[in-house]
DNA sequence: AATGAATGAGTTTTCATTCAT
DNA sequence: GATGAATGAAAACTCATTCAT
């Protein structure tokens, strides 16, 4: 009877060790060898269980966005007002889950890696794409097709925006904060729609 | 009879051959060789012009750095009101110099590189720096400054979410809309405090 | 209960496993890892059984050779005249059994091998004294021992050569036709000879 | 004025290393450091020159391929007659040159490397074709068609036999002899359809 | 008897940097 | 001023072998 099942297990740690390991050192040249001392495992096992440190990248994408996804659409099934789900996007968005420091960076990361993968640009335009549709589907019943796109397009760059520069600390203003900004953000163009129908 | 005055012109060959292979070849893997290449120089001058491959990166931030400041420095010059002030803040950060993929593809990659290089992140601080002052300069003869660093942020992470979807082509808007929707946020935030006033 | 007797078994089908190995993944490299799932079990099983991987090779290699022995010698002990023993030898050589791909394919790499493995070498030495004294008895009959050789060393290069060509697929022809003209080179240097004496 | 044209002289050295390694380990792992330091560089230089060790391998092959191919060429150039040009091919195929141990070795391991590598099968398929088409010819216009093909594949398959013999150590004869034994081989075959034809 | 988890030594590969010319 | 040859250190990757269960 060998020891058996350790698979998830190895993959988990060294999905979650890639994640602080892309946080630590800027990432950008994080060694497989750095993660799997991190994930108290062999260089030749974290080569074993994904292959290429390729592919262990896009697993650990994956593997956040499979987190995001989970949580977004948690918290967007109780939500019945157009109000509710903008805040419940938000949120998912700005939890202290995702809004941490060693998830952004590694979402950082992972924006630029997208440049050349191919495999993490497909990964990065599920998120776009789910952020967006969310976005829309929440405003839509106040407004216009249109105009739903573009609250959703001006919200959405203001979330990434926010994301940005939290990551590279150039911002001032605090999770608490940002969230208001992108209510307060659609709430007045919303406003502003309803506005020029009258 | 020596060729003088090289110096010029190979570094900006180089820094322009930066920019383009951060945007097309490598992004963050973009090798010395290749920039030399695209630079229409051997390896060996890269480093003679530039010492290392920090360098010639830091070099090129700092390049891209001048041009958006001087350029910034020039429009705000000729402008009275804050409704000006914006604009030509907008128009430059927007300016099909600053807007176009290997510009800001570039600019995300120093992003990315100023979390571990002192340097970089020096220089990017100047710039995070010099948007707010220059977007709290504008709006404040019509506002508090607490409304005013609220506006500026807002205002700044609009813009970067906006530079970061086009960086990474996920977003669906164009040049024009955005400056548009940042103007549009900017005049209702000067609204709603209206309002509060009122 | 444990299961007993099941080291013959094993091996066998691990012994089987590495001929199919060399032929078609691998060649050269065919890794422990591919010959055991394909024998359907475990890495480590194929070292429980065999210690190395040297060692399954050589056995593998010796099992060809016990093979070939085997048949040959149940062949030849049927033959009473020259040309039977001639026959014998080449519908041995050239049964399906020995002339199908895959284990032409593992004597080839075994072959390679040889040249670095003592083991290996040992072994196929066995197979050319043997093959070059069964055709100088073959023939020794009808020639002078000098004559045997140069028949011997002739027919052998020929057996070799088809051999060879079969397992890359650069000859033409089949195995019927190579037996014939294994035969028909046998004949005509006899022949040769006896005018030679006349 | 830079070191200039080194790029012929290393690819030459590192080619010439690498048959002289195939040679003596047995070949069959051979290390690219070992080839680099045969050569007098650096293990990155063979990478430089050549992008990987499969590449190293592949152009090896290729360049053993035109030697044969030069001489071959040359010595039936100056021929007439088919008893000229088999007897060039021979000269050619049991050249000193050619037949020297480096030299076979390598093609031994080129051989079952053409298992498995694509690259390595077509340039062994230009040797084959070009041998058998050489060897046609040169009997073509004294025998049938048919009869032409049968020899050339009986030829081939001797002197293909030959050189794995003398590659692995196997036989008791000698370059000469060899040589002597396909001469003779194709005269009697020659003969055997003159007498049928009669 | 059997597994497959785990290792680590050994190799290939990459590339910034140096240097002779 | 300029080259591109050359290095070597660092990293990725491979895989036979060991071992706890």
């Amino acid at each position: 009877m060998p020891k058996i099942g350790m698979r998830p297990i190895r993959r988990e740690a060294l999905i979650t060790a890639t994640i602080e390991a892309l946080a630590e050192d800027g990432g950008l040249d994080a060694r497989v060898s750095d993660i799997a001392r991190k994930a108290g495992v062999s260089t030749g096992l974290a080569h074993h269980y994904f292959g290429s440190k390729e592919e262990l990248f896009v697993e650990t994408m994956r593997h956040l966005l499979v987190l995001l996804g989970t949580a977004s659409a948690a918290s967007l099934k109780r939500c019945d007002t157009p109000r509710e789900r903008i805040d419940a996007i938000l949120e998912t968005n700005f939890s202290p889950r995702q809004f941490d420091k060693s998830t952004i960076a590694a979402w950082l990361i992972f924006y630029v890696r997208s440049i050349k993968s191919d495999e993490s640009r497909r990964l990065l335009s599920i998120y776009t794409r789910r952020l967006r549709s969310n976005l829309i589907f929440a405003v839509s019943p106040v407004c216009t097709p249109k105009q739903a796109v573009e609250i959703a397009e001006g919200a959405a760059a203001l979330i990434d925006g926010f994301w940005l520069r939290t990551a590279l600390n150039t911002t001032l203003i605090e999770r608490e904060q940002a969230i208001t900004t992108v209510r307060k953000y659609v709430d007045q163009q919303l406003m502003s729609y309803q506005n020029e129908k009258a």
